[in-house]
RNA sequence: GCCUGGGUAGCUCAGUUGGUAGAGCAGCGGAUUGAAAAUCCGCGUGUCGGUGGUUCAAAUCCGCCCCCAGGCA
């Protein structure tokens, strides 16, 4: 149980409600890390509320960072969070602390461990010309333009994915280079040696029990209230801020097309299916990462020093 | 007690002249490289209320029983 057996960065993945962030907590209190968020609606600051950020008291614990950073305004990227995240990561490196990355964005974590491809920024207005053709010529004849500059998206991209599609024949466009050839070479922004992967495994049932739940005290702490002043603002409902899981059922609400009961029920069954999305990352596409399984956050604690000491013999 | 209408997937229901059943929603599995709390793909999961009978064959037809809704008493 010792700091020195850990390396100086964690990663800490899981699904919403899973106890991650009470595992940060608990994990920087003992080691005298800070926090970085790794979560893609975290760092919009309009709806703290619905996107679960940390409260007070938990800031009086430890640093945080990234968290509620950016205006509704703004729009971020994986490759945005990034260049945000590693330089903070080096200030508080350069300060001699641990540090913890938290969150439930699987794409987040990918980007900081295997890397992101240094593509040049495709403007607005490009895409949304790119997003016009897709429009008027549907995708059967778009798959065919794409096919003649990046055949390897076209075949990997699934049947509808209109984003996808747009972002591949965005890049081929704009670049001069596909998007599969960018992506082929990309260097990790963490060293492997560095780092510990650690994904919370909790019990489906009781996840999906705790997803109802949080809807409920959310509605209990103001959430109506902080969706209705962000509605209010009439920003562009295709900001990634407005696109915070429960978002979108609780406006339906306030705008009368729904009763109070049915847009809780219907914003609890999305933050299951997110869940569940979640789930089928962190199942999926972090092996070798360690798993959590245990349902109170200092048991989990508990089970992650059990882990590291058996992953580091001799110790 | 009698009459009528129902009991089929987790829910709401469909099911032609008998050939062991199918839709929506829910759910489950998967993909995921600059919008990722986004975007997309795939999959019916079933003692057809129970039981006995007719038939080569019953969710479909017949008998009895159970349950639900409404009506008459």
């Amino acid at each position: 149980m010792k700091s020195e057996n850990l390396p100086p960065i964690t990663l800490i993945a899981g699904p919403t409600a899973s106890g991650k962030s009470a595992l940060a907590l608990g994990l920087a209190a003992q080691i005298g890390a800070e926090i970085i968020n790794a979560d893609a609606q975290q760092i919009y600051g309009d709806l703290p509320i619905l996107t679960a950020a940390p409260c007070s008291q938990d800031l009086g614990i430890a640093p945080h960072h990234l968290f509620g950073v950016a205006a509704a305004t703004e729009v971020w990227s994986v490759g945005h969070w990034l260049r945000a995240a590693c330089a903070k990561i080096a200030d508080i490196q350069a300060q001699g602390r641990p540090v913890i990355l938290v969150g439930g964005t699987g794409l987040y974590f990918r980007a900081l461990t295997e890397g992101l491809a240094d593509i040049p920024a495709v403007s607005v207005s490009d895409r949304d010309q790119i997003e016009a053709r897709y429009d008027a010529e549907g995708e059967t004849a778009f798959r065919q333009v794409l096919a003649a500059q990046d055949r390897a998206a076209e075949a990997r991209i699934e049947q509808g994915d209109r984003q996808r599609l747009i972002r591949a024949l965005s890049v081929a466009e704009t670049s001069g280079r596909s998007l599969s050839d960018w992506q082929a070479d990309t260097v990790p922004a963490l060293a492997k040696q560095d780092w510990t992967g650690v994904v919370m495994e909790t019990d489906r049932a009781l996840l999906y029990d705790r997803c109802d739940a949080r809807l409920v005290s959310m509605s209990e702490a103001g959430v109506l209230e902080e969706v209705a002043a962000l509605a209010a603002r009439g920003l562009d409902a295709t900001l990634p801020a407005l696109k915070a899981v429960g978002y979108r059922e609780l406006a339906a609400h306030l705008r009368g097309e729904t009763t109070l009961p049915e847009a809780l029920e219907a914003a609890q069954r999305e933050t299951r299916r997110y869940a569940k999305r979640q789930l089928t990352w962190f199942r999926n596409q972090n092996p070798g990462w360690m798993r959590l399984s245990a349902v109170s956050h200092d048991a989990a604690l508990r089970q992650f020093f059990a882990q590291i000491a058996a992953l580091t013999p001799g110790t």
